[in-house]
DNA sequence: TATTAAAATACAATCGATTGTATTTTAATA
DNA sequence: TATTAAAATACAATCGATTGTATTTTAATA
């Protein structure tokens, strides 16, 4: 099968040498002469060789190899975050196995368990929608496993993140809905159990305090935050007494669900309200009106998920201490909140 | 690191047996007794025995690993092929490598090299609007790696593909626009050096010609298929001295910038003009008016590649014999086209 | 019961690279 | 030149599982 493949030893007999110099010297270790050490390495050009990664790795014990786990390679932001993270891990000489939980807790469990019986050397994970125990992730723990939450992360204290500002982020949308003179704001929040979607509320009832608005909790409507969920969320607020004039979306899907409802029905976007989505997917650009929107960065964020992974994996022994690296959002304006132009 | 992982050793120890018996056991070898093998089975389960595979793969020399190397990850296209193909390698036991050529040959080059040095035993390739030539695959056939073309193939013979019927279903495109009464039908083309382009236009100029309506070179637009090339057809289109009243675009991006810009100088979709893309892309129902185009089943697509891959390296012997399979696609009608309604 | 074949198990080498320890070679100093 | 320390290299075990061959045990038959 691997038919002609060269090893340390095929050189170690050609240059008359032992193999465990030959392994040192492709190492570049100090206890190889240098004139040896050019020898061996001309010769190994010569032939071509390629470290064995497998041998390599099992007498070293490490796999190499490192867990992702996203609910939906498909969206956008997680595609994105894919990318930036097989980029960094593959340069770093590690594999990736990609899972996809599917918003299923359970599904997440089980994807736990594969990881750990593949003995990968470190997980990234975004939890589901339906995670609200963290128990799956203690043997990752007991195994002595790091692992990094990226964008979708838990309360539990002790972990390193690489997230975004949600409630800042949050705050400056719903600032921004206001600047565009909105007075009675609704909010379409995402499951509370995940501090994504906590913080998002945070930041929108913080920037209404801030501007003298009274928060109505009637105007909050948790959901999955699904296409569907925008019309569903549109027609129960419709039933208010209230003549809701700006709308924050926890994410983009949940907001064009809402827009295309709106037009449906005939209410003027950004005339009668006006409206702000978060991760700036793809289609959010090309919806009409063309969505206003919190850019989350995936490539920026997977890199720096992974790299941060990396060194814990590295830096085991010292104990690296629990990071979180918060990386910068920016709001987009685009025609669907903006009434001034 | 590795602190307390079971190994063979410890289970053959504990049951006073040979490490080899344990193997045997555990791959349900008939040459070890029903008796024997329970009893291992029994304390294997107890002791949280995980199989090392980095050891096992080193035995056989098979890394059951996957490389896999498509344009960009974050179309939905391929993001969703990849979820077939890491749920199908996943479940056959393998790991995947994934790479983005970017639309880049010298990239796509310089993936498969390191694919190689990584030892995959199978490869995975949709390739780059760039590539001409497929010198860079020698490599692969040298060291007898397989490969399995998706989508993006090739026109060189002996190869294993999985695609759609890219002429068959540009044929059902344009057909559609006739049918809805267009009589003067454009086409924005991909580069002719991908099959998939040239079978689009093929299906394209079948379908005209089926319909008595003479093919005209002017009317055929060829570009990277980027959003801004919609726009930059469709102003060298207006140039034409011909009323063009029906579109056919080989991906959705390009129509979607074209639809843009067509929207941008008033004039109507699809009273004017209809139009068709290709791909069903995500945001293709969000645009207004809702894109028709063809539906490319990408997790079909991904799970077939990789099942007809795995197929190959695992019966190298017998030498497979190469085999082109092809995954339905469908005609989704939405308002760019429909001029009855 | 003795003999023989078949079944079950043990032995030992192996996949390719790494690494602690032992030995040899080289260079430095008396 | 003889002695000693340092540098360079060789030896050998190891990571954990697999697999061809040898040996032992069991069952079948005379």
């Amino acid at each position: 099968m691997d038919n002609n493949q060269v090893t340390i030893h095929d050189i170690a007999a050609i240059l008359k040498i032992d193999s465990s110099t030959v392994s040192r010297a492709l190492n570049n270790s100090p206890r190889v002469a240098k004139k040896t050490k050019d020898k061996i390495l001309k010769k190994a050009a010569e032939l071509g060789y390629q470290r064995n990664h497998l041998a390599s790795n099992l007498r070293k014990s490490k796999n190499f190899t490192l867990g992702v786990i996203v609910p939906r390679i498909s969206r956008h932001f997680f595609s994105t975050a894919i990318a930036g993270i097989e980029e960094t891990a593959f340069k770093a000489g590690y594999t990736v196995i990609i899972c996809q939980s599917l918003e299923s807790f359970e599904r997440e469990q089980s994807i736990v368990e594969t990881l750990l019986a593949n003995r990968v050397d470190g997980v990234l994970i975004s939890i589901s929608m339906e995670t609200k125990n963290y128990d799956h992730l203690l043997g990752l723990k007991q195994r002595n496993i790091p692992y990094v939450f990226f964008d979708r992360h838990c309360n539990i204290n002790e972990n390193s993140n690489v997230l975004i500002d949600d409630f800042d982020a949050a705050f400056n949308a719903t600032q921004h809905l206001i600047d565009q003179k909105s007075t009675t704001i609704a909010h379409f929040a995402g499951p509370q159990n995940l501090e994504i979607y906590k913080n998002r509320f945070k930041g929108y009832k913080s920037a209404l305090e801030k501007n003298n608005i009274v928060f109505k909790e009637e105007l909050v409507f948790t959901s999955s935050l699904m296409e569907k969920d925008g019309k569903l969320n549109v027609q129960k607020m419709m039933n208010l007494p209230y003549k809701i004039d700006g709308l924050f979306c926890a994410n983009d899907v949940v907001a064009i669900g809402a827009i295309k409802y709106l037009k449906e029905i005939n209410i003027k976007i950004p005339e009668d309200i006006a409206i702000v989505g978060f991760s700036n997917e793809s289609i959010s650009s090309v919806i009409e009106p063309a969505l206003s929107t919190i850019n989350q960065p995936g490539l920026e964020i997977g890199v720096a998920a992974t790299e941060l992974l990396i060194a814990k994996i590295t830096n085991e022994g010292e104990k690296l201490k629990n990071e979180t690296i918060i990386i910068k959002t920016s709001l987009i304006e685009r025609k669907s909140s903006l009434r001034n132009s």
